[in-house]
DNA sequence: GTCAATATCATTGTATCCAATTATGCCTGA
DNA sequence: TCAGGCATAATTGGATACAATGATATTGAC
């Protein structure tokens, strides 16, 4: 009998190099080490990673597909430009779907995770360095979604997540430490809402959450301060 | 002075090749060519489009990301098979999405679109065969979010309307033309909001149109009439 | 001196070939 | 007769080599 390993195994990457270069791409991109607009040349990094073109081109693949990287037929690639257009219109359904999120994943949350989101909670309010800052506050939205069973909205999110990193990274510059106050009481009714797992509440403060930060993101002139943007 | 082809340009294709593959794939699976579950074999594909297996790894990569291919690293790939609750995921997305897009897209709606979808509107109830159906439901619905500017959005949309496709055939031949009064229904009413520009109403409207329509899909047992359901 | 056309160079796209991995069928043993 | 392991065949992943496309520099005409 045929005994095909089937599609349905938890493996994700197709080639195991191409998924490591993307992967490692990714990390950098969102890290800043790549200014946005700069060109990639695919022997370049064939040569830093040890490989042909091939697994290059279709990590570039991926990462185009996921928005971090742009490409040219018979042109070339290039890190993809900020665009403040864009990042509002992915505040934008972010309010939409994150509640959405949020809501599904109150219902199936146990006891560890809402332990975890409330240390998560604190440590964001302690944080002094803008990196930190940046890295809890991802995880703490990220780890709240987590419970709800829905991968495709997930993945979603985390890839929204990522195109918007270097808006969040200058917003976060800009407001400083003063500015930062309105996030912790936000992120403490959030909190408190999860705790209760109150639906309606998680989704209208979430909203706000978001909607709030995209408002300002609009009202602030962030050329300058987020890199590279057009 | 240097004058790269820069980044900016209509083009959205990499390879001329691999887009042309991917596009003509997709369209066979939207078309319900190729069973899902089916195992698609490179060198297969490279033979009937008369390259070799490059451009059509390529192609199935972009499948893939579009969720309608499934690969597994060293194994192969399939064509996706469908699955219930991936449907109702997606179809709770749209609830959220599409009713934003539509919000977005009246606001720049001109007059020849409205017009146009008040022709497709009475087009759809006049279809008598279901292929027609899905082909005037579709461009009626993408046509109504069209000039939303939200690049993003849009393309995502146009994605979830691909996957979930197999669906939405099964269930029109389940409902059948008796069950469909109520779909035209709900189609006038958005056509009437759209015309007089109505925000609350065409989203309320339209998020009970997907809602509802979730709510059937959830309550019909579909096994058996959408093809090689898991 | 400036613009345009052309030739050269750089970079990407594709084909072919080889290696690695996996599926299948056979064979052995109980 | 059936299960498990091993060998073979099929298929995918990656490297190298070549073709096609686009960018840059040079040359010539006005």
């Amino acid at each position: 009998m045929r005994t095909e390993k089937s599609p349905d195994g938890p493996d994700k990457d197709q080639g195991v190099r191409s998924h490591a270069i993307a992967t490692d791409l990714r990390a950098g991109i969102l890290a800043g080490l790549y200014a946005p607009g700069t060109r990639v040349r695919q022997e370049e990094l064939a040569e830093r990673y040890g490989t042909s073109r091939i697994p290059v081109r279709e990590a570039l693949r991926d990462l185009e597909s996921e928005g971090l990287v742009v490409l040219v037929p018979n042109s070339g690639a290039w890190i993809a430009k900020t665009d403040i257009n864009e990042c509002v219109e992915i505040y934008k359904i972010r309010e939409r779907i994150e509640p959405l999120a949020l809501s599904e994943s109150i219902r199936n949350m146990d006891a560890a995770t809402i332990t975890r989101l409330a240390e998560l909670c604190a440590q964001i309010e302690t944080s002094t360095e803008v990196e930190d800052f940046l890295k809890l506050d991802r995880e703490f939205h990220l780890l709240s979604y987590k419970a709800a069973a829905m991968p495709t909205l997930l993945s979603m999110i985390e890839r929204f997540w990522n195109t918007t990193q270097h808006y969040r990274r200058a917003y976060s510059h800009l407001i400083g430490k003063e500015g930062q106050w309105i996030i912790h009481s936000e992120h403490r009714l959030i909190m408190e809402a999860i705790r209760r797992r109150d639906d309606r509440d998680v989704q209208h403060l979430l909203e706000s959450h978001i909607r709030r930060t995209r408002l300002q993101l609009q009202a602030n002139d962030l050329t300058g301060l987020v890199p590279a943007g057009r």
